[in-house]
DNA sequence: GCCTTTGTACTCGGATATCCACTGTCCGAGTCGATTTGG
DNA sequence: CCAAATCGACTCGGACAGTGGATATCCGAGTACAAAGGC
């Protein structure tokens, strides 16, 4: 999996904290994460396409959560990065070789290998879509009550939001 | 997620069903699944060194599974072909960029990102080691009473066992 | 003093190189069976 | 005819290229602010 996602969450994280209309600019949320400015500003388009940030341009611009933190799950920010496919890609290996003289009808039947991937997969993508951003932030608020704080002061926005 | 473990998981299956020390040569398996024989070699090579297939060499060599096929999960050939590693690394993020100028003591809670993430990763391996190719085999067996007769006469064995 | 116009600096957005892992291929070490040769 | 030695063919095992996606970067389109100029 690809370093966006991390990059993502943090950022996303960052923007919940500081909990305001005013767009915050890629330089400051790149200089904030020591991360790549012009890369970290192409994850952070995929996120705008997804809808999940909006986007302002101009001179005080930036991005903005496009909609609130509890409701975007980290299943939606790995969708936006990584793609809406499934890491097991099916290429159905049993109708080729010996399979290919059998008749069609014997592959009626859902592959039952590809069957228990999926399910796995689906696991997996039921705990991230179960998990939101907000989430995230209650449960490190709670453990580090200074965090958000220290976000606002480091990002020069007024202490109480 | 490379197409080596659908491969693998097609041949552990095919092996499954032949059951008998006879071993199975990767040039019969890469025929009776239409895969390039050199590369599935080196698949097979990977279940060998994670101690879930032997091989013998010589003429009359081939592969042959090294335990039960009740004993293989999908989670042991996930890990032989990809990797023990977790699809998502955590960098630490954290504490770079502004979390740089914090006392270390700010880091001693595990990073809220990374632990959401590993949750969902656990639940993912949870299916993958609650199923074997054992139990693969009999959901075949049930949808398809006939596939593993004809796998026995596609690769020449004896129909009972 | 106030409004319009111009200029500038800063932002996102997409187009453009670079690098690494997955994919694919090849040849050598080793082994078993068949064949040949000698008794 | 039988046994031993030799030859050969076939197997796995690891070393060697090709390619697509992730990584990283740069430049252009657009906007808001500031400043300058005219009324």
């Amino acid at each position: 999996m690809g370093q966006g996602v991390e990059w993502a969450l943090h950022v996303l994280l960052t923007l919940s904290w500081l909990d305001d209309d005013e767009p915050v600019a890629v330089k400051q949320l790149a200089a904030g994460h020591d991360l790549p400015p012009a890369y970290l500003n192409k994850q952070l388009q995929a996120l705008t396409r997804a809808e999940i940030l909006e986007s302002t341009p101009g001179v005080r611009g930036g991005f903005r959560l496009a909609r609130p933190a509890s409701r975007i799950t980290l299943m939606d920010v790995v969708a936006a990065i990584e793609g809406r496919q499934p890491a097991f890609r099916c290429a159905e290996v049993r109708t080729r070789g010996v399979g290919a003289d059998l008749p069609p009808s014997s592959f009626d039947t859902p592959c039952a290998i590809s069957t228990a991937m999926q399910r796995a997969e689906l696991a997996w993508r039921r705990e991230l879509a179960a998990r939101t951003i907000a989430d995230i932030r209650d449960e490190v608020s709670e453990r580090t009550p200074l965090a958000g704080k220290q976000t606002r002061d480091a990002y020069g926005r007024p202490p109480a939001g």
